[in-house]
DNA sequence: CGCGATGTTATTGTCATACTATTGTACCTG
DNA sequence: CAGGTACAATAGTATGACAATAACATCGCG
């Protein structure tokens, strides 16, 4: 069939392609992508069953290999489970692992509701004020400059797309500070609601709000290169905060 | 071979059962087990290599059909990537994703340092935290009733299992109740935190402990239910800190 | 008639083997 | 010496068969 020139890729390349991720791209992660969109999206509803390997076979006309490969992926994720004569069931939301950077994009394919954002905005409260108190506590003086580094930058940085990898550094080298490698686990979650955030609307454009925002982030790194916990909490909460109030602002405008 | 009587499970079956997960087990789950723990163990470094495919067929004595569906696993949880021509490369620690129930699991295999459960409860700490307020503020009557429930079973629950069990759920509660289904994902690692602490030191046995742990449980129901998010806050911080000290404090005496 | 034992069958799990695609390495040519 | 070209090692894909599991229907016994 048609498959040499099937390789269309899903549309998703603009998230995963500003995320960084650009790995080999083989059958069967096109067959996860498409297995991962529909059940992220309900299309194949919490609970239910999927169709059998041989429907999916022909469906995707991919060996069964590439399927089976795929399906474990999606398995290892939480978001399905396989029994032998049962068929293979999508799982209950709550054990998705939503920390997983690929059922993240999924959902941001889907198009970010606010409500989806201001959950991942309200995480990454719970945990970078953690991890900015912790690095403030922490803190040695060269990692102090290299977030001062990241701020400049930030300043300086003429299009939307510096301003967000800027942005993601600082927050990394936050995380790193902190010394505790679950908060370094989830940069990926940072990155996501950064170039979400920021492919709805960027500060770059906007003198006034580019100035807040870096102006919020110097806060955190003088409060971190300062020792001071509670500042760096404040901070970072702010920072967070104002992300998602601009971006939701802006939905709402044009929506 | 004796491959038949040779499914003689991993040592891993405390936490594995404790933590109430015990699907179907089949020949590719212990391969995964056997080479999660290997890579994080660090007995396959970060950066290095992988064998070929060929030397961990004989390795197990699995088909490659097995060996690759256990090896995509890790790879979807982040511990490794493969590519042709290059072999499988285990990749750096802050790539892995430590919020997935089994790879906190393999840690816990082999024995939780202090400084693991130390970062541990640090990450709780920020998350819970931040559930316990929202909780407070789209509080509803039904979950504040069955909040107290939990914490009356904790009460009067008879052995260090029930304890865990009890104190789980009020966690879970509170995390459904936040509204965001991000803290409801976590509840895996509470799992674990919660199994692992009442391992080394459950305080059901001393009174004065039980009595401790319950009050401040009782002061997070408390807050909720007042819609106070301030007192949740410090309340919440409170119970997860001092599961840690309990646990921390047993394993010096022991150590 | 009730109900448990038993066989049937649909579905995932495992195996074996062959072939393809990718890419570092080494050689070969200009 | 540079640059391309063939080789080889490794993961990726395909195919077809068989094994294990467990829901369901069927049979046989009390």
């Amino acid at each position: 069939m048609d498959r040499s020139g099937g390789r269309a890729r899903h549309s998703g390349d603009l998230i995963a392609s500003l995320s960084g991720r650009n790995p080999a791209r083989n059958l069967h992660s096109d067959v996860l992508w498409e297995m991962g969109l529909a059940i992220v999206s309900g299309q194949f509803a919490e609970g239910e069953i999927l169709p059998p390997d041989s429907d999916l076979l022909d469906r995707f006309g991919v060996s069964r290999t590439v399927l089976r490969e795929a399906l474990k992926t999606l398995a290892a994720k939480g978001l399905i489970e396989a029994r032998a004569r049962i068929g293979t069931r999508v799982l209950p939301r709550n054990r998705w692992n939503l920390f997983d950077a690929d059922v993240l994009a999924w959902f941001f394919e889907l198009g970010p509701e606010v409500g989806f954002l201001r959950s991942l905005a309200e995480v990454r409260i719970g945990i970078e004020i953690e991890a900015a108190a912790l690095a403030a506590e922490r803190c040695r003086t060269e990692d102090a400059a290299r977030l001062m580094d990241w701020v400049d930058k930030m300043a300086q940085s003429k299009t939307p797309a510096d301003f967000a990898r800027y942005d993601l550094e600082f927050h990394k080298v936050v995380a790193e500070a902190s010394g505790n490698p679950f908060m370094a686990s989830i940069s990926a979650l940072v990155e996501m609601a950064l170039t979400a955030a920021f492919t709805i609307s960027s500060p770059v454009n906007d003198p006034v709000a580019l100035g807040v925002t870096v102006g919020v982030h110097r806060r955190i790194a003088e409060a971190i290169r300062d020792g001071d916990a509670h500042a760096a909490r404040l901070a970072m909460r702010d920072a967070i905060a104002q992300g998602f109030d601009r971006a939701a602002g802006r939905m709402e405008k044009d929506g």
